[in-house]
DNA sequence: TAAAGTTACTTAATCGATTAAGTAACTTTA
DNA sequence: TAAAGTTACTTAATCGATTAAGTAACTTTA
């Protein structure tokens, strides 16, 4: 538009660009006294760097890639992705990075992540809310660009996740010191995150001396109420029935809650349940709905420090997996025995 | 990273920079089978501009700014906003455009939006999911930037709304053709969408014959159970109750669902509801939430058409305000009195 | 057939920054 | 006091593209 050069602020301080470029750069080489009134010019006549020439120049666009999913499970619509989006790109911002979406073509030209990523010169990639088998996230995650993905981690890169394990256990214990024994769970698609749900579900019955029956272990789908409904409509018509049953996230909940309304029975009197994320949602409901609530502000700002130094110190930077821990949302739903 | 420029690229076909530059963009004065074997060339060499130096030369970014709320009501986790946004991205995509997030500052830098946009070169923005009160929008919204507004219309800018009024009206016709004439309405934060949403209410009821008493229409706030939940209470609590109830959003009806199944009330036996939006959830629910589908993909598809030719051809371009109608979803939540 | 036009290139300038190398004025050191 | 060092600048090259202007070879026109 009309924005203000570098070329018109020296002009207007009878220095040459070098001196301004120093100037508003903190350079070593320049007088205080000058510096500070060429900065003071600057901000007057409202100067911006000009992002493009910038990063032709320095070969750092200050600019993250960000490959996100806009699919309905695990995409923008979660509040889980959504929350931790959020608070990477604050946390970027304050380092200097905006966001741009990755996508996989351009106009006619199909391009993979990679591609598109070096054509926008981003100076690191945000995977975030992937399906990490997907060819074109195994090149990126392959190549020298620096990038951090979460809940799931790769060789060589770093990772963020919600520490799955515990959770689970977590929320398995609190189920069981309320007097559960009976415990039903319906687990998520078949990823990493719900590999390591399982494993904390059986690990932890396991040390609590539950022995579960093999059909309280039902599959269902993240963000999809009608598999949940399914799942309770199949689990309530056990001639041994659970007395907690154990939802995959919080909004699918929604499907076992309708459904077990159908069927008469009463939340909590007749059945306790959980949900899992610990979203807003949970709290909308009556009663509240008891939840594991993953810290997504940590694993975003954790994401997003990580990815700003894997950019700036490649030297002295170190892959890193990191899991951040949650807490159990004690709600209404589940019922002491 | 390893990028190829257009140097190696001349070097290895023995020809100019400039040749090389105009046998990719197809340029007018160059040789058809020079060209081709150019751009074969290129191709295998697995070249792609520099978005950097192209944008610095052209004055020309192919970058679309993205001012998105990351607030909880009308931020990313709204599937209306995100479905807008994905399908505004596709299309973008398609004309070659990509989307960086606007912030308001950029490490301890503070930027208006507008100046945010000027220092990334975005050729347009898309002004999505935003208090349009804020001085930074009304900032961008006087500036000579090519822009796109959603579900509010700035003077001599384009913007693309869903039609309020009539799907309004339309759902308030298709309540009244199953026999309701106490109908209730829980509208939500009075912004512009809700004022049009009252006004086909209030317009439609009179055109119907029904004269509605005031304590049934009652503030709510989108995106929010909690307040659907009090506002059920109250108008469950009149003497004279109404048949149907319609709230804001299909999100903040989970909170009057929940309040009608603790005062015993089933749905829709003993009392009829409706959602407005249409988003996934609606059909989760049992019965599925009658509801009204605003045509989100319809919308950011439109969007991002007029963003691009007042891009594209600032000459001919004529700003424009699109009204986009939507449909009744007819769910099981209304009962034919 | 000479002038004018066309084709298919190359040369060189340019976008707006950054930064290594150069330099004049002044200060410190031996 | 002469050499060396420091300070505070300027000059000029550069990042990787685009494009106006230049030009040689060939073709068309009068």
């Amino acid at each position: 538009m009309l924005a203000v050069t570098l070329k018109q602020i020296a002009e207007a301080c009878n220095v040459s660009t070098a001196t301004v470029s120093k100037a508003l750069n903190y350079a070593s080489d320049i007088g205080a006294e000058k510096a500070e009134s060429i900065r003071r010019t600057a901000k007057s006549m409202g100067y911006f760097p000009n992002a493009a020439a910038r990063a032709l120049k320095t070969n750092h666009s200050r600019n993250i890639g960000v490959t996100f999913s806009l699919d309905r499970a695990i995409g923008l619509t979660h509040e889980y992705f959504a929350q931790i989006l959020e608070s990477f790109q604050l946390e970027a911002e304050t380092s200097g990075y905006d966001l741009t979406l990755i996508s996989r073509s351009l106009g006619k030209t199909v391009m993979s992540y990679l591609e598109h990523s070096i054509y926008r010169n981003c100076d690191g990639i945000f995977v975030l809310a992937q399906k990490f088998e997907d060819p074109s996230i195994i090149e990126l995650v392959s190549s020298k660009i620096p990038l951090v993905t979460i809940d799931y981690a790769f060789n060589g890169c770093s990772a963020v996740s919600s520490d799955n394990v515990n959770n689970m256990s977590g929320l398995v214990r609190y189920v069981h010191s309320l007097g559960h024994r009976k415990i039903a769970f319906i687990y998520g698609d078949k990823i990493d995150v719900t590999t390591r749900r399982i494993e904390g579900f059986y690990k932890t019955c396991g040390e609590l001396g539950l022995s579960i029956p093999h059909d309280y272990v039902v599959e269902g789908v993240y963000h999809c109420p009608e598999t949940s409904a399914a799942a309770t409509r199949k689990l309530m018509s056990l001639t041994d029935r659970p007395t907690c049953i154990m939802y995959p996230d919080d909004y699918s909940y929604i499907g076992g809650m309708n459904e077990l309304d159908r069927l008469g029975f009463s939340i909590p009197e007749d059945i306790s349940v959980t949900g899992f994320d610990g979203i807003s949602l949970s709290k909308g409901l009556r009663p509240n709905l008891t939840t594991f609530h993953q810290d997504s502000g940590a694993i975003g700002k954790k994401a997003a420090q990580l990815l700003v130094s894997a950019i700036e110190q490649p030297d002295k930077y170190k892959f890193e997996h990191v899991i951040i821990p949650g807490t159990v949302w004690e709600g209404g739903t589940v019922k002491k025995q």
